[in-house]
DNA sequence: CTGAAAGCGCTTACAG
DNA sequence: CTGAAAGCGCTTACAG
């Protein structure tokens, strides 16, 4: 119906190999060969080939072409919220490296939704494709998770699920908010909050370890009030940091699960007539394009994207060639010092 | 190879519709149509067979069905860059619309480059997709798009390309710039810069062309020196308006090409000790999630990306269904007062 | 180096 | 309501 005879569209009837043979004086193999870059071909005749190609337009048809062969070309990179501009880093990395190996990535944005993700996944596998990236969404069943990795190649990033058989690849998140608190406890901060995040989220109780072994480290006491979860939003930063302070304002610095909350951290902390970096230090993760232009730039964990991307394929190819399912890989993490912090008493209205 | 034997997969040998024939005691015909939920099948008979399904593992081969039927759900969603929050607003709503239709949405991005643009569309092609959803590169050409649109329906978002022949649905460009232009005059500003974006993007010139509009109208002057170009991004927003103010601090306002433009304006203006929507007012475009949530709230110019969504779906209906060109729309604007704009003179240092 | 034949997993008339 | 047959556009051995 759509490529009827009433279609507007020019190329309303398909030329197939069998075209392509016959413009050429070859037979359809010939043509199949030449597409698929067979050293076997007279110079001529691969050129006359191509010559046909081009003259009529043809367009090499990919699913007949995995029908017969069961190969596919496409992988699909499952992501937990496409608004979040730390995974949308890692995507356009990834989609630099599955391009050069010959892939065709194609992303799906779940929304953090569990049902998006599994009518998605479900469309992806009728597609064929040849592999599946994934942030899990919340509330991802292991058992789900292991039955699709089982049927086809499948690594997971930045999240984890418990009990999953499925290699993950994330950033060393614990290390990273450890050297972040060290780093502010050598400033002299003493009263240092966590701000942001839920539990729900597997990187978040690796992240407040990290914060809560630099803090026991110290001798220095954590209360259950230096610790308020919220979204991941910026929204979630500006709400619970401003939590924290209502309870208590003695606190000097705050760290954030992520770049973005830390944004919300900055409005917070100005409506409230505090200078971030001033008055109270600052410090996220991620280290998303926009930190350092923040006012004050913004000290924060660096994970490289590429980083994640480049350990990520390489899995996949390994996966692939050997049907072994590969390591997990904890990703290098680095704290980028701005100006986001000060030295404690420095301007700050606490008692430290 | 690699659905071979040696795979550690389960599934390796596929079950296809005559192994569910088989188990449910009907011919493949009959599995394929209550498949497709034909209505002219025993309801015993139909959920027999979706018990064989069930427990076969039974997964529906797409391409082998859209080889034979010529039909697809897959559309393709081509972004022209991930990182911005504006389009990655547009492409949540699309998928949206777009699954509520039965498509199967996929997006590439291509980082800006017109040679990605044409080798992932070529990849699309050869994965037979309905229909084109795209935010063309810089430097696109008409003839090239004019093409695709020949052989496929395609809608283009946001982006014009001058002289194709297809349907763009993009906000109201001139009139959101000249409602807040007209704004900032009645505050009493009369020297407003314009900053940010570039000729080579339609919506830039569009929006500049608003603001003169109402500036003129208004009597008041616009030099050369008011309009600064620059990178989409925060950055490119830093650096013009460092240029412009350098030249001229009489200015009192700022309206910037895009919300994230006035981002990177806000940390320029902190950066010389001014205090954005105090000491100068700031506007923005598109109303992005964030911009209620600066310090101040950035008042700006809100294009509902839904509407955007709705009617460039609907339009992809239309042509599918009518093999019709359809015509193009602007979507509506609104201008969204927050705390950005101080009154001229409240506080502000210039002449004005 | 090239050609004829079979088959990938579906769907579509067409008989029954 | 169900079955046998042909065909979508490719690729893969297998002969020549």
């Amino acid at each position: 119906m759509v490529k009827g005879k009433k279609s507007v569209h020019s190329s309303s009837q398909k030329v197939t190999v069998i075209d392509v043979a016959k413009a050429a004086g070859v037979s359809k193999s010939t043509v199949s060969l030449v597409l698929r870059g067979s050293t076997n071909v007279k110079a001529e005749t691969v050129s006359r080939v191509n010559e046909a190609i081009r003259a009529l337009g043809y367009v090499y048809n990919r699913d007949a072409a995995g029908l017969r062969n069961r190969e596919s070309n496409l992988v699909a990179i499952v992501a937990n919220d496409l608004a979040n501009p730390y995974l949308a880093q890692v995507i356009i990395a990834l989609e630099g490296e599955l391009e050069q190996q010959g892939f065709m990535p194609v992303v799906v944005n779940i929304n953090e939704s569990v049902e998006r993700q599994a009518t998605m996944v479900e469309s992806l596998k009728e597609h064929n494709v040849a592999g599946f990236f994934m942030t899990p969404a919340p509330e991802t069943k292991a058992e789900w998770l292991s039955a699709l990795a089982d049927a086809h190649p499948l690594i997971c990033l930045m999240r984890e699920v418990e009990g999953a058989t499925v290699p993950v690849i994330k950033p060393d998140n614990r290390r990273g908010m450890y050297v972040a608190t060290r780093y502010l406890i050598g400033l002299g901060h003493k009263r240092i909050a966590f701000v942001g995040g839920m539990a729900s989220i597997s990187d978040y109780v690796e992240r407040r370890e990290g914060f809560k072994d630099a803090m026991r480290e110290a001798g220095l006491a954590v209360k259950e009030d230096d610790i308020e979860t919220s979204s991941t939003k910026r929204h979630g930063g500006k709400i619970a940091v401003n939590r924290v302070l209502d309870r208590d304002d003695s606190i000097t610095a705050v760290i954030c699960f992520t770049d973005v909350v830390a944004y919300g951290v900055y409005t917070a902390l100005r409506e409230r007539g505090l200078t971030p970096g001033k008055d109270i230090a600052v410090v996220g993760f991620d280290d998303l394009e926009d930190s350092r232009l923040m006012s004050p730039a913004l000290t924060t964990v660096r994970v490289r994207a590429e980083d994640i991307a480049q350990m990520a394929t390489e899995r996949l190819q390994q996966w692939r060639q050997n049907q072994q399912i590969p390591d997990n890989a904890l990703v290098d993490v680095e704290l980028v010092v701005r100006s986001s912090c000060c030295l404690v008493g420095e301007r700050a209205g606490g008692l430290a």
